[in-house]
DNA sequence: AGGTACTGTGGGAGCGCTCCCACAAGTGAT
DNA sequence: ATCACTTGTGGGAGCGCTCCCACAGTACCT
């Protein structure tokens, strides 16, 4: 019961088959409700005999998308897999794509020829939109999407007077609360390790736990903040560093889960005991914090939810562009709450 | 300097540009050595100069192919991310694509529904090759593919009689060498903690270690072996299982690393000293076997190398269907050798 | 009765390529 | 000079869809 040459069938046959137009055979594959229920069920029965599925390049072509939508990660494959966070956004992003059917291309771009490659695949507009994750400040690469008006959306904005669409945590709370939680356990000392700078969201991790220690009528002490990398090694770097400066702090606020793990191990090695010489409260509520000796308290970040509001915005994008319609300039940039997650290091 | 419209130039508009026909152009974009290098120069200028990408919709309607290939992961996202031996594969794959026009997907169809999903991608044709990783005894995936005459290649045969091209680490060999060097180190109760045994690999282990003592003029015996399931807490239960039957062992070689953790951790409640007491040895030299105390002796298999070589096959899969060529069915299983890296828990 | 509106349908035009046939021009043997 | 190739080139046809215009049919107003 096979086409004409053997290929797969089209909509051409299924039209035929069916005895109707290829008009209408066209709007009962996509769902419009400008069809009378006797000729849908017609052609839904011919679709199923011929076993029809619809041509996507065909389709592309004539319509001008591609249903698909790349998730861009500047980094080497190596970091995407170490880190729990990429995890976590994916099974989010793949949960809200589930009941759609747009298709999810995973595109890592670390150096500099895949950056060049991924250059090449934008402008062939080879998809409809683009999310991106984990952005440093100078890349340029939200502004190429923007020159070639792709639909993208962020997580983490660039600073904040970021243009695209973006989705964050709420980086200035979440640092706020945990230094909050440190002062109502009566620390006095605390320090704080950052992530890169260069990163926004480390940035404000670092405003919210100024303002939390201003707020309780305390200036942030400058010698007990550390730039890190996010990295286990910038972690044990910065915490040593602290400890020479300020031997009797009492506390440590680390930007992220594995920088703590670092700081951990100086501590550790420094005889300080955690939490009765020293508190630790870490960020991202990852695996680490939850497997390490003691437990470590930690920020935690919806990041599941957050991918799921990231494909949202996005297809909200893309929907709008389609028939040129006027975009809102609001609630374009969205944040979600973080939580403090109280464990035995604090 | 931008075309009709304001949309993306076209063929036509860098045919007329340079002063050519659609043909010309056309062989020029392809490589075609049919092109005088005179014409060939101004082809080329009037696509840098208009900026011209091809449109990869109108590219595939014309020729019948997406110059897209698909990494399909029949497991829930999770477990990829937990494992290494997928981020290796990754690793392999994307090095051996990266200067070809190839585009790789990741699609996980770990659910019924994803893949239901699958099932009508692949039925789309919306991928010229498939390569199928982690793949179980009695997965109708691999049919399917066949059915759609779809070219895959599969990572680790499902059977002795695997239709499909193949490439797979000489399990077999790695589970000798780890029995061998066990027995060379003076160990005669070696017991073996297998993988899942519906995966032809844990069976071909198996059937080395077997032939290893066998070798050694020593049967098998048959309460020294016990199925794991890959994971660490199958690790642990069969270490149990092993302890109470035969509280006399010497050696352990497990089916991974992960199950060796787990064996070490039963070992350790159970107050045998590694390698003192019970020498331990896995299998995939991952990371865990380097950071485990003590490090773990185990079975590398080159993953990175089985990414490559499965790329290499299928593209050669790829451009051998196109022209309706006779396909050869020789060397369509490779079998890459393994390696035992030797540390102190052995 | 005529007008106006809406609903459902058919099919032409066209998306931007590749494939392939036709053909001009050049090359070398006869 | 003729023929037979080869090389380089132009452009028609067609890939399988979507978009949209045209139009028949029906419904409901004047």
């Amino acid at each position: 019961m096979r086409s004409r040459s053997g290929g797969r069938p089209t909509l051409e046959e299924v039209a035929a088959r069916a005895g109707v137009g290829r008009g209408t055979v066209s709007r009962v594959i996509n769902g419009s409700p400008r069809v009378s229920d006797a000729t849908r069920a017609a052609v839904e029965a011919a679709v199923a005999e011929l076993g029809y599925v619809p041509n996507t390049a065909a389709r592309a072509l004539a319509a001008n998308r591609t249903d698909a939508i790349a998730l861009v990660v500047p980094e080497p494959e190596t970091r995407f897999f170490a880190e729990p966070y990429f995890s976590d956004m994916l099974k989010g992003v793949g949960a809200e794509l589930s009941d759609t059917e747009m298709q999810l291309l995973l595109i890592f771009a670390g150096g500099d020829r895949e950056r060049r490659r991924l250059a090449q695949y934008l402008a062939a507009h080879r998809v409809d939109g683009v999310l991106l994750v984990s952005v440093h400040a100078d890349d340029p690469l939200p502004d190429l999407l923007a020159q070639l008006e792709i639909p993208a959306v962020i997580s983490g904005p660039r600073s904040a007077a970021e243009t695209l669409t973006s989705v964050d945590s709420d980086n200035y709370g979440g640092g706020r609360s945990a230094v909050e939680h440190l002062l109502s356990r009566g620390r006095r000392k605390i320090a704080h390790i950052t992530g890169r700078l260069d990163v926004y969201g480390a940035q404000r991790r670092v405003d919210g736990y100024r303002d939390a220690l201003r707020d309780a009528g305390q200036e942030a002490d400058e010698l007990l903040i550390e730039p890190g990398d996010f990295t286990e090694e910038g972690g044990r770097r910065a915490m040593t560093k602290l400890l020479g400066r300020r031997p009797d702090l009492d506390a440590v606020f680390a930007g992220s889960d594995v920088m703590a793990a670092g700081a951990r191990q100086v501590l550790r090695e420094e005889g300080r005991r955690i939490p009765d010489d020293v508190a630790l409260v870490g960020y991202d509520d990852s695996a680490i914090a939850r497997h390490m000796d003691p437990p470590l308290t930690s920020v935690r970040q919806p990041i599941e939810e957050m991918g799921r509001r990231m494909i949202d915005l996005l297809l909200g994008e893309i929907a709008d562009r389609r028939p040129a319609v006027s975009r809102d300039l609001e609630r374009r940039q969205v944040v979600l709450a973080t939580e403090l997650v109280t464990r035995t290091s604090s």
